[in-house]
DNA sequence: TAACTGACTGATCGAACGGTCAGTACCGTA
DNA sequence: TACGGTACTGACCGTTCGATCAGTCAGTTA
């Protein structure tokens, strides 16, 4: 590909201009094509089955241009993993901080919005899911952490929030909680996204109705109306 | 390290000797320090990070002696992963055809076998979440793909069993619940391992109380008990 | 003793990797 | 016209990768 036809014009992130909510840093035309490209190849493989050369290509420059804007090959996926992880936690601790909502409708909203973000932005969802898991990474690790964090440490509050309300109850572990709810989340999003894996599953198809059958069992169980509390004896409080 | 003392005795899997349920094939001593420090190796990074060199000084042999034994680093990985995913979906399998048991208590089973091999084996549970996220890797997925699809199967299975039974609700895709289940204990696991990721989680300290935890809300929900049905509007019978 | 087999090694291969560098083209400013 | 700065390139560097090779050694068989 020919060396683009203006050089050297800084737009406001190409990215942005259409989504609206990421990256107020401006950077050039020729490094946007370098971050969209390296966000597209570190999504669908590990850092170290991605070579700067395969990235270049995509971005349509040549391998010593992604050098000249960053350090270096973890610079510039530290700079992807930085604009992935932006306003991540928001969302969570509004929620936890609304006055005029139940708990029950915070959890239902919550369950909405974590479904809905997931599935609705592949490439970052598989971004972060992949740092997550790739513990030897460690670089990217302390940027993905205090957002995960922030966001869990909201959800728990959430839950923490409607056991003292009285409209949960409080036999269960919030944080327990809050990971089953991330996890079936993570769970529905990676089968879906795996094009096979557990290929055929109904409920599936329709990322929202996934999230209103988590929602609805997380507070209702599946036990059949009628019957006994699920093992008493078994029982666990939560100081 | 030298070349070990007693060459080319064919010892019977001395992983399989102690844990008695894998590796019925009889591989060298020679092979099997390999197959054991790629396994150990594969669980801590990706495939492309782990090299040759490190599983063969891990190992305690020369690199060429790798390419002996396997034909290639992937043949290696593939054989690794063989191991990992041997006999995985029969307790599924025998709890759902067991006719003594009632579906609750076959779920809680179920669940309580889940999070004990999850955390049981920290290093096969490492390998195949690994394999799992990473979708770049296709080779090894053709391995891992029937053993899940098999376990899923045969939990969805359960669940169905269970609505037929009417002890469960009906109100709820088999599918979408098994997921929410394996979910939650792949992100409890995953937060263990992580040393620090949402350090100081309470109720992640102990496996089977989260076993526990997970069995309470999904049959019982976390509603107060006396609250009205869940968001009867939105419920959504499944076929 | 001789022939053969499998385990194992050091040396080495070409390819691909991340990264560097001198040099070119284009810009706004003086 | 000259200058400093930025964007960008092809050529190249040293290193490391997976894989190959000829050859050594020990044990088994004839």
């Amino acid at each position: 590909m020919t060396p683009t036809s203006s050089p050297s014009e800084p737009v406001q992130s190409a990215a942005a201009s259409e989504s609206g909510a990421t990256a107020p840093i401006v950077v050039s035309a020729g490094a946007r094509a370098i971050l969209d490209a390296a966000a597209a190849a570190f999504a669908k493989a590990s850092f170290d089955s991605v070579s700067i050369a395969d990235i270049a290509s995509q971005a349509g420059v040549c391998k010593a241009n992604i050098f000249h804007h960053f350090k270096s090959k973890e610079a510039l996926y530290l700079e992807v993993m930085r604009e992935a992880c932006k306003g991540h936690a928001e969302f969570a601790e509004a929620l936890l901080a609304d006055p005029t909502l139940s708990s029950v409708d915070k959890l239902r909203r919550l369950i909405e919005y974590d479904f809905r973000t997931l599935f609705g932005n592949e490439e970052r969802s598989h971004l972060i899911l992949r740092e997550i898991l790739d513990t030897g990474c460690r670089t990217g690790r302390t940027l993905v952490e205090p957002v995960f964090l922030r966001n869990f440490t909201a959800v728990v509050g959430l839950i923490r929030q409607g056991q003292q309300r009285a409209e949960f109850t409080t036999d269960v572990d919030p944080a327990v909680l809050a990971m089953m709810v991330g996890g079936a989340a993570m769970m529905l999003f990676q089968n879906r996204c795996s094009d096979g894996l557990l290929a055929g599953v109904d409920g599936s198809a329709d990322p929202m109705a996934c999230a209103n059958t988590v929602f609805r069992t997380v507070l209702g169980g599946i036990a059949a109306r009628g019957s006994s509390p699920a093992t008493p004896s078994r029982l666990r409080e939560i100081p």
